[in-house]
RNA sequence: GGCCCCAUCGUCUAGUGGCCUAGGACUCCGGCCUUUCACGCCGGCAACACGGGUUCGAACCCCGUUGGGGUCACCA
């Protein structure tokens, strides 16, 4: 039975680099018919866990990946908090310290602190001298006689090499003497992260530890932790991490302003800005930006979009595959197709996956989505009107591609819910088109044609339009620029006879009287 | 700096000794279409880091160089 797990630090959000890692555990425990787990690595904070935990288990459910075990859903071997299960760490550094493969060190920090530099002005790597071990109570108390405080090391082997299997990088060895004793207890008796890990791994019945390079080091120790205790060990596979946009650098939480002067990476992020504003969202640069995955649940993008792009990111099924379903990634996935050089994030990517899949996603979907968003804006109301549904599909059908997340409804369509004396206009537009005599002495022309159509529909739209224009002897460009901006506000938009019809009559004619009279005015000044 | 990992178009990648004149995708650049925008269509630019081997033959194997990155906590 295959076992994965993903163990986050609540840290309030869930970063784009741990989303990545979590599928490709996710996957694999799928495709094995095994089971993914979810165990929170707290051992440090202790305060509003749960309040640091809900966005990442919210930021799950919204991808759809879910966890056989862990916080919310329990299972077998709980509790699946490292904070909670302490005794087991203690339990485990007792025997280490029993067996000899750990010892009381009374070192202080100042001490450490002193070999440490010592070594680094003589140019050799650092190695504690274990001045202060204690292996005897006799030691013990000696050092104890002096007031110190211990803290319990690992006692390292220091000869020798640590050679393991790991799925993606092969056979790797490290030396043991290269290795330190590194801390597993604090003098107050919490354990640290590497005993915790290596503890819960085994009790979970973890089979394979499926997780970033950066642990690729601290593996040797993990894996004498592990033999030490008697362990089965895991297979290991340490996956290349998720680099900056255009670098090779680890793709941080906290080089936001860095990542902005990426200009993909900025405009993807003003993108979701502006959608946020729109919807009245208080947002913070800490937890609402293209590293974090609420930010792409929050302006609209699919789920099955972000996935798609992230499975592709030191994973490819062959040389042509780019688009999979769910289904199709967990039938395919492997550890031996996993890259071993870092992948940049490319906001250009996911942005051309997320515009694939906006077009797949049927209408109807895709119509009940959009309507949160201008809920949220305000645009409709909650619970919306029963006109409002079939009017939505028709803006989006009118809008089709245009719309690359769903937050971007909210952009097109907000005229078509304003009340028309409340339309804005785009200013930019309106100078541009509309200032000058002609194009208003042409728009109050057609308002008379339009004013005279019996029916209201495309078709005769576009013919009462292409007859004016033939009529007048004008090019259509002349015309039609200005029956947009007079009824919609916008320069761009969908097609114009769409509009138009979605619109209605009566709201063309008032729209467009009143564009008239502002121009008019604006003539006089 | 020590240790470890990595190295194909700008980016994500295919490629496991001959199928490679190196394939696909995104981007970019032309052109077409077009009422705006967005699509769509056609075409194009663009890579095996370098140097030695091994071999009849190397993007693929070995060694070295260079470059990039990760990690060196009483963080996770």
């Amino acid at each position: 039975m295959v076992r994965t797990r993903f163990a986050p630090s609540p840290t309030g959000y869930l970063h784009i680099g741990g989303v990545r890692t979590a599928l490709f555990n996710w996957l694999f425990a799928k495709r094995h018919g095994g089971q993914f787990v979810l165990r929170i690595d707290d051992t440090d904070q202790q305060r509003n866990v749960d309040e640091a935990l809900a966005p990442i288990l919210h930021g799950f459910r919204w991808l759809g990946m879910d966890w056989d075990e862990g916080p919310e859903v329990g299972g077998p071997f709980e509790p699946y908090y490292q904070s909670q299960r302490l005794e087991r760490y203690q339990t485990a550094a007792k025997k280490l310290l029993a067996d000899g493969f750990a010892y009381y060190d009374y070192a202080t920090p100042e001490e450490l602190d002193a070999e440490r530099k010592a070594a680094e002005a003589a140019k050799r790597p650092f190695q504690y001298s274990r001045a202060y071990m204690a292996e005897t109570e006799a030691e013990r108390a000696k050092w104890e006689a002096e007031g110190r405080s211990f803290v319990v090391r690992l006692k390292m082997p220091r000869e020798g090499v640590c050679a393991f299997n790991d799925s993606v990088r092969g056979d790797v060895e490290f030396q043991w003497s290269k290795e330190n004793d590194h801390v597993i207890q604090r003098a107050d008796g919490t354990c640290l992260y590497h005993l915790a890990s290596v503890v819960d791994d085994h009790d979970l019945e973890i089979t394979h530890v499926i997780r970033a390079e950066e642990h690729l080091s601290n593996t040797p120790r993990q894996i004498f932790i592990g033999q030490s205790l008697g362990y089965e060990l895991p297979q290991y596979a340490h996956l290349p991490y998720v680099a900056e946009p255009g670098s090779k650098n680890k793709l941080s939480k906290r080089k936001l302003e860095k990542y902005l002067k990426n200009a993909d990476f900025k405009r993807l992020n003003e993108h979701g800005q502006a959608i946020a504003e729109q919807i009245k969202l208080q947002t913070s640069a800490e937890t609402f930006n293209p590293v974090i995955v609420d930010f792409y649940e929050l302006t609209g993008y699919l789920p099955e979009a972000i996935l798609n792009y992230l499975v592709l990111l030191g994973w490819s099924l062959d040389d042509k595959t780019e688009d999979l379903t769910i289904d199709e990634m967990i039938a395919n996935f492997s550890l031996e197709r996993v890259t071993k050089a870092p992948a940049s994030f490319d906001c250009k990517k996911l942005w051309s996956f997320q515009d694939r899949y906006m077009q797949k996603l049927p209408l109807k979907q895709k119509t009940a989505k959009c309507l949160s968003f201008l809920q949220a804006a305000e645009l409709v109301a909650d619970p919306a009107p029963c006109e409002a549904g079939p009017k939505l599909t028709r803006i989006i059908e009118a809008c089709g591609d245009r719309l690359k997340v769903l937050g971007d409804i909210i952009a097109y369509a907000d005229y078509f819910f304003v009340a028309d004396d409340q339309m804005k206009y785009d200013e930019k537009a309106f100078a541009k088109r509309l200032s000058d005599p002609q194009p208003q002495a042409l728009l109050a022309k057609f308002r008379q044609t339009l004013a005279a159509l019996e029916t209201w529909d495309v078709a005769t739209l576009d013919k009462a339009m292409h007859d004016f224009v033939a009529a007048e002897g004008i090019k259509i460009g002349e015309i039609i620029h200005a029956v947009r901006i007079g009824t919609t506000g916008q320069g761009v938009g969908p097609g114009l006879f769409d509009c138009l019809d979605i619109l209605g009559k009566e709201s063309c004619l008032a729209r467009i009287d009143r564009t008239l009279a502002l121009a008019a005015e604006r003539n006089a000044t």
